[in-house]
DNA sequence: ATCCGCATGTAACCCGTTACATGATTCT
DNA sequence: AGAATCATGTAACGGGTTACATGCGGAT
């Protein structure tokens, strides 16, 4: 049952939770307080969305949290449980898929964050070591498309723009790997 | 009826149709060739959104555009109406929202592109300054999050990349506006 | 006694994806 | 004739947004 893969949605909700046991109300927080988090789950997206990771037996309410006798404590303190856990880190080690980098850009970040303390520096570094493959292909591809129409300057300034964004995530994918690789030999 | 704002999707739709009427097909063609087309987007999700279009007034079907003779008839060109071509100005002078300028950006990229022979040289100028206050502001508060906590290196490097993206994406529309202006005043 | 923050949830609506279906035109 | 391409469309499905509903708990 359910064997459609999940959202990323999912996946970093999960994540959240395998790093601390979290309710709806605590992952909206964190959410909030996160400087990544320009973006807001609607509570219609997440008390669903910990709904089906629980269906999934990905999570579990912890005792006492649920439902008491007549007090109803409502509040759902999630946990992962031991699926739970290995589904994430098996999606920590998703391989990056060079046709997909930027547009997944922004969820390697995420996995990146979540990797630390879960995946060995080894791992770590050869995740980065393919994601900057991955945006070298991506750059060196999108300076094939040298736009020469001298009367449309706008499509070749939105070209540069791709470039430099690109560039940077690629320089910065260098720079995060020396200052990991010196840390692990430190 | 219909008051509901277009989508990011169908006002690209709409803006295409804007430059040069086409079909659903030619549509698929152009996302396919341009660069920025890492997005293909699916028969369910284009013929739909046309005939929206169609719905509101945005846009018409030619009659019976085609090849040879009397054939062509299972093809659907689609022109902008008057209503429609005041919707995509309207579009392209949307302002741009300071909060929203990061998770946004490549629909403004999209608007800046689309602003070419549309709009006068000043606006676009206005335009990119917008852009270039809005990604300032952005830059200066992700400078706030100055992470410490020396046991958690990745979330800081994560900083590091929304900071890198973003100071390039400033740059750039530095020296966009300085391009344009030179060229405005040439 | 009441207001506000905590905390979870539900229902309508909309749109995109996937996958499939269908007919017309062109090529070999 | 048969195959590939052109060209449009539909149905099922899933999930996110918006908006609303609800109840508990502490603060004034």
């Amino acid at each position: 049952m359910a064997d459609r893969q999940l959202t990323p949605f999912e996946h970093i909700l999960l994540g959240l939770i395998c790093r601390a046991p979290a309710s709806g109300y605590d992952l909206k927080r964190i959410f909030a307080a996160t400087p990544m988090g320009l973006y807001q789950p609607s509570s219609g997206a997440l008390y669903p969305a910990l709904r089906r990771l629980e269906l999934r037996g990905l999570v579990q309410a912890q005792a006492g949290t649920g439902r008491a006798g007549q007090a109803a404590r409502h509040r759902r303190v999630y946990e992962p449980t031991d699926t739970g856990q290995a589904a994430h880190m098996s999606w920590l080690r998703t391989p990056v898929e060079p046709v997909t980098a930027a547009r997944d850009l922004g969820l390697h970040l995420m996995r990146f964050v979540m990797m630390e303390h879960l995946l060995p520096p080894d791992e770590v570094l050869m995740f980065l070591q393919d994601l900057a493959d991955a945006l070298a292909a991506l750059v060196a591809q999108l300076e094939q498309f040298a736009v020469v129409d001298l009367t449309e300057r706008h499509p070749s300034l939105a070209l540069d723009h791709g470039l430099a964004v690109h560039r940077a995530s690629l320089q910065w994918t260098k720079r995060a790997i020396a200052a990991l690789s010196a840390a692990s030999t430190a």
